[in-house]
DNA sequence: TAGATTGTTAATCGATTAACAATC
DNA sequence: TAGATTGTTAATCGATTAACAATC
């Protein structure tokens, strides 16, 4: 049965589940054992109500004239997530990108790991970036089938990208994180999350540019 | 005089003015000169209707019967987002982030410049990063009080970041691009965009997650 | 117990979609 | 002109906030 678009939670509360889970590390690291959805709010700038919302969405995990336990809804929204165990990760791609992807730290101790770059380059085949084994990107597949690999990280030249991902849409691999910027259609049954920097960066100039159109008085349209 | 909130674009169309951004610049690359709202709609999965809402939100830029001007669409968005200029960049913290960002390409292609990497590490400081020099942090003011700097990049450990932020408050600069995974307090009068990586990979991981709990036909509640 | 705080429903707000007159 | 497509207002949808009974 094909799953209705209805039954997926709303992307801004989706958004929101890893700084909970951020935040609720920062409160256990400052050894507090009982927040209430207020004071997190507080923390967060968000609403009470929201966050009792937000959470009640998955389950009751708070108590009654008490609060949340820190440590127990940490948990909780890592299982959600499905962040307690490890996540395994290849990088298709060793150029730029890719080895910027690859050097990153705090994947790793989130708990995601590369095991390996693929890329069609002869001259990267065989060396290591950021201790990583660069492979024949004609071995992708096959590496695949034969691994338990969770998510392909797509970071090749913009005009293989799709091909890259219809390839992964032929295996078992169901999550794939693209920093290639373009428009990708996702196979069937592949979840693609994009991050697209440059984005962002021009989110940024766009933001600055309307604190000085606001603050002159002048309207974006005349 | 404080500008209202309300004056502020809503962050659902600021994360789409990238995106039109892109798609006009393909549609020029396979010379079209023309696209209607319905058209482009189609290719980016929006409606029609929330393309004219989005563009009318900043001016009429459409012609009736006709459609719109892809390369005068484009520059217009791009003036809306000041990215039709340079801007310069900083990076606060050479360290694995930041040297990864320093590396990363496509920033430069698209206007962003990164000028000098700044750190506290006398091994580090006047080495070269990505062919960028690194600074020591210590004279960053100085830098910014005298370069025409538009953007500050902070790539510092965790337990510098705010300070860090805190410091660039009192500077020109009013724009802050956080690598950091924390929850920043932004100076009055400074827009911070936050790019967190692991959030972005805890969302893929749900994601992937909920597929599986919708297919086996568990609630997330019971 | 009394005070506190959740879980949950109803009210509000804001964003998206539909509709159509204006006009190229 | 007739057909096409915008600009713009109204209707709808969905997310956030408010309110309060349940209960720790």
């Amino acid at each position: 049965m094909q799953a209705k678009k209805s039954d997926r939670m709303p992307e801004t509360l989706v958004r929101r589940l890893p700084a909970y889970y951020r935040q609720l590390s920062e409160l256990e690291q400052e050894g507090l054992t009982e927040i209430s959805s207020f004071k997190l709010a507080e923390r967060m700038g968000l609403t009470d109500s929201q966050i009792r919302h937000d959470l009640n969405s998955f389950g009751g995990f708070g108590q009654r004239g008490l609060g949340y336990r820190v440590g127990m809804l940490k948990n909780s929204i890592g299982d959600i997530m499905d962040i307690n165990r490890e996540h395994s990760m290849v990088i298709v791609g060793a150029g730029r990108i890719g080895s910027a992807v690859a050097n990153y730290p705090g994947f790793k101790e989130a708990g995601f790991v590369v095991t390996a770059l693929f890329d069609i380059d002869p001259k990267l085949i065989g060396k290591k970036i950021g201790g990583i084994p660069v492979l024949d990107a004609k071995k992708l597949q096959k590496y695949l089938a034969e691994t338990g690999t969770d998510i392909v990280v797509i970071a090749t030249p913009a005009s293989e990208a799709q091909q890259t991902l219809d390839h992964v849409g032929g295996t078992k691999i169901r999550g794939v994180w693209n920093f290639v910027p373009i428009t990708l259609t996702p196979p069937e049954g592949v979840v693609v999350i994009n991050v697209h920097l440059t984005d962002s960066l021009m989110a940024l100039s766009f933001r600055m540019h309307e604190m000085d159109v606001i603050n002159e008085g002048h309207p974006w349209t005349k």
